[in-house]
Formats: C-alpha cells, structure tokens, sequence
DNA sequence: ACAAAAGTGTTACGAATACACCCATGT
DNA sequence: ACATGGGTGTATTCGTAACACTTTTGT
C-alpha cells in the first residue's frame, strides 16, 4: 500500500467592492504552524468523500469567518503538485475559485493587483491563477454572475474588467460583449449617477433560472 | 485527523498513427477488481509526493506496457471528485493527457471517434475531456509537438485536426496557422507523395531548444 | 492526359477594437 | 453653462474561412 499524498483545496475568494471599485481577495493569517500568522489563502484538507466544491465552502467558512452562504459559485482552476510545496511534506493543492456576496469577517480583503506576499506556494498559485480568473470573465456564466450579483451596473462591470484583465474597454464595447451572454439581459431601469455626475449607466440582471 | 481521500491519476494516453490516419488512445483491461477484464483508463493512485507527470509515466508504462521514455509529453485536464465514481469508496481523480511516440505494448488502441465502453466513470472523462484537446492542438505547443512528433507532413496535420476537431480544414489555412506557431518551421524537403499520388507535402519540423 | 492532393493568392465574413458624436445627470 | 461619464452609430482592423486557380506527383 502506498502512502497517500494528503490534498488541500485552496481558495481564491474574489469579491467585488462597489465602494471601492475593486476586486478583493480574501486572505487570512495562519493559526497554526507553519508559517503562523503570515497571510494565506484560506485551504482545508480534503476530507474522505468530500467534494470539492464543499471543501472550498468550508475553507471560506473556517478561514474567513463568513457563513456558507456568502459563496455563490465555485469552480476549478489548476492543481500544484510540487512536492516542497509545503515543508510538512508533499502536500497536492488543488486551487479553487470561489464567489462571495458579502464582506466582513475575519478577513483582509486585498485587491487583486496588490496581494501581499503570501505563505506557502500561494504567491504562485495566485500569480498562475490570475490570467485564469482574467479568461472567464463574461465567457464563464457562472463565475460572471457569481462575481457581479443578481444586479450590477455598466459601471460596475467596467471596474471588474479594468481589475481583473488590466485595461478599461470602452463602456460600448463591453455593453455589446454582455449582450452576447446567454441569461443577461438590459434592464429598463437605470441607476442613479455616480457622485461626480455623469449619465447614469443602465442596469444588467441575470434570468432567474 | 481527516480520513485523507486517495487521488488516483487517469491518463488519455494518445498516439498519432500516421498509417492508420487517426488519433489512438490506448486503454487496457482491468487486471483487478473492480471492473476486472473491462478497458479502462491507465491509472494509479498517486504516491506520497510524486509528481502529477511521474504519476502519469507509471500509468501509461504499469498499465499499457511502454517504456517510460515512450511519453513525449503530458499536461493537467481537469479533476472529477463525483464521491461515487469508485465502488470501493470516494477517489478523486485527476485527469491529464499524455502523448506517446510508441505504439505496441499490451494495449488497445481505440479511435478517440469510437471509444469502447470504459469501466469507472472514464466514459464520463473521456468526454469531458474531448473539447478540451481539441482547444489544444496547435495552440498548445507541447501538446501538439508530442503528439505530433519532431518533424512531420502537412498531410499529418490534416489528419489529426480532422481527428481532434471533428472536421477537415483547408490545407492552405492550416499551414498558416501553423506558420504562426512559435518553435515551427516549414522545412526546404518535400515528403514522398501518398499512396494514391497527387502533389507531395512540405515537411514541418519542431525547432530544437 | 487525367486524377489526386497540396500550395498560392485573393476574397468574404465576423468579431473585436477604436472613435466621433449624442444623451443624461450633478454642480 | 459646463464637466463628467455612459450610450449610439460607424469605421477600421484582424483573424478565420472559403474558394478559384496553380503545382506536383502517380497511373
């Protein structure tokens, strides 16, 4: 019988701040030896017959400190196999995204263009996982819609995009991208004006489904 | 301490037979319970700190009967944690491809059109993983050279796109989407013409690096 | 000569991008 | 009125697909 190789789900928990116009990830410091109190990704280990998708739900919930419901999508980006990963012994990371509704919590929400250094691997693991998340806005339905909520405004997916692929595409561009996407519709309504002025940007709603 | 899930690895082992103009994957019968004598995917569970691609080299030489040196290259597809997937108790899964240069060994190459029934949920994989190569011949390198070989026809690439893709493109088209990959040359030889004549194709070969 | 198959050049189409201009709001 | 910023319409660019025509082989 061999000896099994222990797997830890990771977690890039990605919320979008309106307030701040930025997309956060959500790191906790480390309880426990190794690395104590640096700041990580939330990760559990993988219990027997758990799904992954649980398991990253239990990682936001155990390590960041918000309920299970603050999780409105998960999905799968990569695994990290190098065996020194971690210096307990070899350790499989299977690295997940995750979708939050909510704030608060025990938790230091970073933006995405400025992670503080990181224990473990995690650095590589976010810098590898980056363009990733960058690919699925607006291609991946579920991450989309789990990252902008039911709602969001033109001006609100024009800050998401700028945060997560570098650049601000032209606000008729983006509109007509959306516009592509199966189950997002223009609504009639329009948000109010942000604080300077400015034409108030029209609202977008995912089909109840 | 977590009851710790085993991580088996499942490789598509795939081939290029130029004689025969099509993409093989080899998959061999179960030589244990369950699904003894069924084809399967070759598969082992990973070992404490091996490496996801030594895992998959010791899959495709245990279970199909190659040489270790026989793998040209491999990479990660995609995880499956569905808990039921094993009868003998929650396994995750992860699924990578591997490319051979070799045929023979104690296997069966099946068409990736007409794959047999699989034992285990390696149908499923199998068909989870199709688009996924597809997406990735000529646009990941490694992929497409180890699958490919160092150096091969035009007439070749035809035959594993239609193979991979599910259709035939123009081989002018094709050449110039070669042409775009880096590490790709079209070389001054020319191939001996196919069996039923016509106008021999150019050779392209891989730059050595 | 004819058939078969690859290659060349060109055209057509569509998606993504860029930008000039219009509209709605706050000050 | 003016500044701010989203929306509309349109032009440009670029990659892909399509196809007529040429080239090189076998029979």
């Amino acid at each position: 019988m061999i000896d099994l190789t222990p797997v830890s789900v990771d977690v890039l928990a990605l919320r979008f701040d309106p307030d701040e116009r930025a997309v956060l990830i959500g790191v906790a410091p480390r309880a426990a030896e190794p690395f104590l109190g640096e700041q990580a990704l939330p990760g559990v280990l993988l219990g027997k017959g758990e799904r992954l998708r649980d398991a990253a739900v239990r990682a936001v919930s155990s390590k960041l400190g918000l309920p299970a419901g603050a999780v409105t999508a998960t999905g799968q980006l990569a695994t990290f196999d190098e065996p020194s990963r971690d210096p307990r012994g070899p350790t499989l990371s299977i690295a997940l995204w995750a979708t939050l509704s909510t704030g608060g919590g025990d938790v230091r929400w970073s933006p995405l263009a400025s992670v503080p250094p990181l224990a473990f691997d995690h650095d590589r693991i976010v810098a590898a996982c980056r363009p990733m998340l960058a690919d699925k806005l607006w291609r991946d339905v579920a991450f989309s819609a789990g990252l902008m909520g039911r709602e969001f405004t033109t001006a609100q997916a024009l800050d998401v995009t700028e945060a997560l692929t570098g650049d601000r595409p032209y606000p008729a561009n983006l509109g007509r991208s959306m516009e592509r996407l199966p189950g997002l519709r223009r609504t009639a309504e329009h948000a109010a004006a942000l604080p300077k002025g400015g034409r108030p940007p029209s609202m977008w709603r995912w089909e109840d489904s």
